[in-house]
DNA sequence: AGTAAATTTGCAAAAAATTGCAATAGTTTG
DNA sequence: CAAACTATTGCAATTTTTTGCAAATTTACT
């Protein structure tokens, strides 16, 4: 079996599925579990999929694209989105990274929205083109094929000269102590450059990424101005966050 | 076996298979492994098929063509993308801007290149992940969605940072004596800039592009340096540009 | 035809890529 | 914390690619 083949078919069932384990996958493609590992790597230093410990999961951005319209709703995100909108109404100039849930949120703002998008996400900037009244300005830099995010110096020297209202920081982890922490280290110090180009920041937070720890610390949960999550405010998961600064919705 | 008759079945086995690796194929059409295997490159040159690791896959191109039965051996943008190929191997920063054709020979370059690509064009930047070994540098700005780049003077001034070696420029019209134009006026200050930082510039343009009118013009005939088109030399067509500095490819 | 030039073909040796394995280190889970 | 699972690393066997070369074939031209 060709290279090229295998790893067309690890896509087309993570098209299918959303996320396969690499021993399923050596069985299916009936090759060792050293291939499949290796093809998932290098898959992912494409944008094409996501690693994780013992298989990998779609990518978020192209299984969007490619759900988008058939009406598959994810409730977690929708709840999270619908917070997030209330937020952005009163703001004109709005900053977004990169991750799955500002995608999303993103791509569901309404369309008759009159705001500024700031983004170093390609892949944000085109989904809004069906926004007709959105502006958008895309930072420069390079592209950081694996996180499909612009990244670097000139990334952030393009900040200077922006003064956003609102920031939607996307984050990989956080935890009450140990603040909101993400996986590269060129990502963090961008990250902490958006804070301080950005009146208010907010961070958008999917439940598994709660009370987790990831390599990179951008900031303690006091920095931040809102925390947006699914989960009722008297959830118990919650409660460490109480006692903080940030306003939790 | 003439060599012409080996690659059509080649083709041919690739438009029902979808894949075939090079040992099948010599032991298919009865000849050596390196006569089948210069078989796939002669055809890959031609973008009839892409050549990985042990075979062959089917191109997009070939299937959408194959099923209509239409002529396979040389279609417009592949005989473009080929010549544009030849001119970016001396060169290690390629600027490109938006456009179809641009796109295409992104798409097609191969795996192995290693160079800088600059663009305004996310789109491109997002395509050019499957190449690892091309960097990708996405210019800032604020994004025209019309034509899915990004203008403006924030384009503008990060182009003063690059000193790029080729310039790859989309354009939608050439005419012997008004030159090169395009729809958008921001556009068309953007293509001069881009011009101004490239050593070189040339433009890929389809005949149904040749001696119309467009808006806002870019530059003159003669401040190209190269022009790839899909035509003969001798083409009736081509003969105005004849007497023009540029080379003609 | 006949010959020279160019192209194509198959072969062999060396270089490069791919693959699976095993030993070791690291993660997750109950 | 320990057991089970997963990841990483280095390595060797195998397969594929590349390169140069010479024989065979085709093409071009007189």
């Amino acid at each position: 079996m060709l290279k090229e083949e295998r790893q067309q078919l690890i896509l087309e069932k993570l098209g299918t599925d959303k996320k396969v384990t690499l021993v399923e996958l050596g069985q299916l493609l009936n090759v060792s579990y050293d291939s499949v590992r290796r093809d998932v790597i290098e898959l992912e230093d494409r944008g094409l999929l996501k690693k994780v410990h013992g298989g990998a999961i779609a990518n978020s951005y192209l299984s969007m694209k490619a759900s988008r319209g058939l009406g598959i709703a994810n409730n977690e995100f929708n709840i999270i989105t619908k917070k997030a909108q209330k937020l952005i109404e009163n703001h004109s100039i709005v900053l977004m990274d990169g991750g799955t849930t500002n995608f999303y949120i993103a791509e569901q703002l309404p369309k008759s929205l009159e705001i500024t998008v700031v983004t170093n996400n390609p892949h944000l900037a085109t989904a809004l083109a069906e926004h007709p009244k959105i502006e958008v300005i895309l930072l420069g830099g390079s592209f950081y094929k694996r996180y499909q995010i612009t990244l670097g110096s000139k990334t952030m020297q393009d900040l200077e000269h922006i003064n956003a209202d609102l920031y939607f920081m996307g984050i990989n982890s956080i935890h009450p102590q140990k603040g909101l922490a993400i996986r590269q280290y060129e990502e963090s110090l961008l990250k902490q450059k958006m804070m301080s180009v950005a009146k208010k920041t907010v961070s958008c937070v999917i439940e598994e990424k709660m009370n987790r720890v990831e390599n990179y610390k951008v900031c303690d949960v006091d920095d931040l101005d809102y925390l947006v999550t699914s989960l009722n405010p008297n959830e118990k998961i919650l409660q460490p966050f109480k006692g903080k600064s940030v306003e939790i919705l």
